[in-house]
DNA sequence: CTGAAAGCGCTTACAG
DNA sequence: CTGAAAGCGCTTACAG
């Protein structure tokens, strides 16, 4: 086939058809190995089911997203993946009243009845951790936020501090703390970084707890305390989930949401004093 | 423009044009930060240059390999960038025949004048790596080949053996060695958590080196002794070649090797007996 | 059942 | 300078 002879013109079919079988993705950093599983596994599915992919990497820069958003729809995707997106993005429901079905994975809130999410329950994993780090006597615990600005991005922290005020316990200043709960696993390696590089030992003098559970995490020399999440499946079901929209010609309108486990290693600790 | 009002249709204009303006890449495993980079930058540069991205994960399976070539043909791209391919594989002739620009990035040694390639100084480096490992006494060394069977994949052994040789020493067994050198970073940090995990100490029972560079090499708990490479400058040089290839209708013909240089960390020590 | 024609939504070359 | 027509390469509905 590739080697020789006739291969047909797929834009020509498209333009016929008014089907692109391409799909659109947006994820906000490729450089997290949680994105890259999860835009590996959405392009795997995709292509399985006869799709072809288009991968923006936006940072969650409004600018980005709104170029990015204008190629999909210029290039007239039949579907749009976000794995995370800007504060009060108006994309979304943009693309939704242009007839694209849209689907949020990983993240979720948007309240938009025609869109799909498969969503983190945050407040659960938050809750889990809470307990985790009080019984080991934990009473100064600190969030630390990812660099992104991020939809979605504060409901960890909110989470967390329920979870806290639930045991009597406000937020303290990252300097202050015993323990720290990190936004995900990047931003808990890189404090084990940080810290380490300063003389403050993990989890003797601090401890630290991740999210999203990447294979880095599991590592002899990192071995983080985090929460599970399965990205693959995530985005199998995401992709399926459009894809069946896309052909029906219809959106989404489905919520799921995705009870992850705490998974306890050796960067939480008891409580030092 | 994408909340209200009218979008042109890309898909028409392209048919019309006889330009899909857009781009493919085939990466062996974006999984690898270091893979993830080249493409995180191959889209950023592409998108610039108005240009979208179509990403196919291959993990140099022939047989998904040319899938992919098929769908990226079918889709009419304006040219190819190859970040790793099998061996021995029919695909960059074939792309090249159909009138594609192709560009290697990250390897090459393809054997055809159309090709444009920017590879590494793998020979150099393994130089780097012998001389660095030999001062510090170590004369069993053995290498630890990669995963996927890439073109390319067998260079790096090849370069060891032959620096290794000069200084009048053959490879060992990984069981024997004193000293491993890794395909790459990824593969150097699975080796420290297999001999961690089993009691083995790294440096002071067996040094590692690996390759890339990649963030978490820097890190202080793995601190690797690696060799630099730039990805994102080799990302958006590919992206410039292709795209101007494709504007004037050609191939790229071009040859470009990168000099990396070693950076000694601290999984590397002097010999143990 | 087979084959010619119309049309997808653009762009571009040409006629008025 | 403006506007209608042709054509990119398919698919599909229709005529023969």
């Amino acid at each position: 086939m590739v080697e020789t002879g006739y291969q047909p013109n797929a834009i020509a079919r498209s333009l016929k058809a008014r089907s692109s079988t391409a799909l659109g993705i947006l994820v906000p950093d490729l450089t997290n190995p949680y994105f890259a599983e999860l835009s590996l596994w959405v392009e795997r599915t995709a292509n399985g089911l006869g799709y072809v992919v288009l991968t923006a990497h936006t940072e969650c820069v409004p600018s980005v997203e709104y170029e990015a958003g204008r190629a999909l729809v210029e290039r007239r995707v039949d579907g749009v993946i976000i794995a995370g997106i800007s504060l009060h993005s108006a994309l979304p429901k943009a693309l939704l009243d242009r007839g694209i079905p849209v689907m949020l994975v990983s993240f979720g809130g948007l309240d938009d009845e025609r869109l799909g999410e498969i969503d983190h329950d945050d407040e659960r994993a938050m809750e889990a951790i809470a307990d985790h780090l009080y019984t080991l006597g934990h009473r100064r615990v600190a969030f630390a936020p990812q660099q992104l600005r991020e939809h979605s991005g504060e409901r960890r922290r909110l989470g967390l501090m329920s979870a806290l005020a639930r045991r009597g316990l406000s937020p303290v200043e990252l300097e202050r703390a015993t323990a720290i709960v990190a936004h995900n696993d990047m931003q808990a390696i890189a404090l084990i970084n940080q810290f380490e590089r300063q003389g403050i030992r993990v989890p003797q003098d601090v401890s630290i707890v991740g999210y999203d559970d990447i294979p880095m995490a599991a590592h002899s020399r990192i071995d983080l305390t985090t929460v599970r999440s399965n990205a693959a499946s995530m985005a199998r079901r995401a992709v399926e989930l459009v894809v069946a929209a896309a052909r029906e010609d219809r959106h989404i309108c489905s919520r799921d949401v995705e009870s992850n486990s705490l998974i306890i290693r050796s960067t939480t600790a008891r409580a030092a004093q």
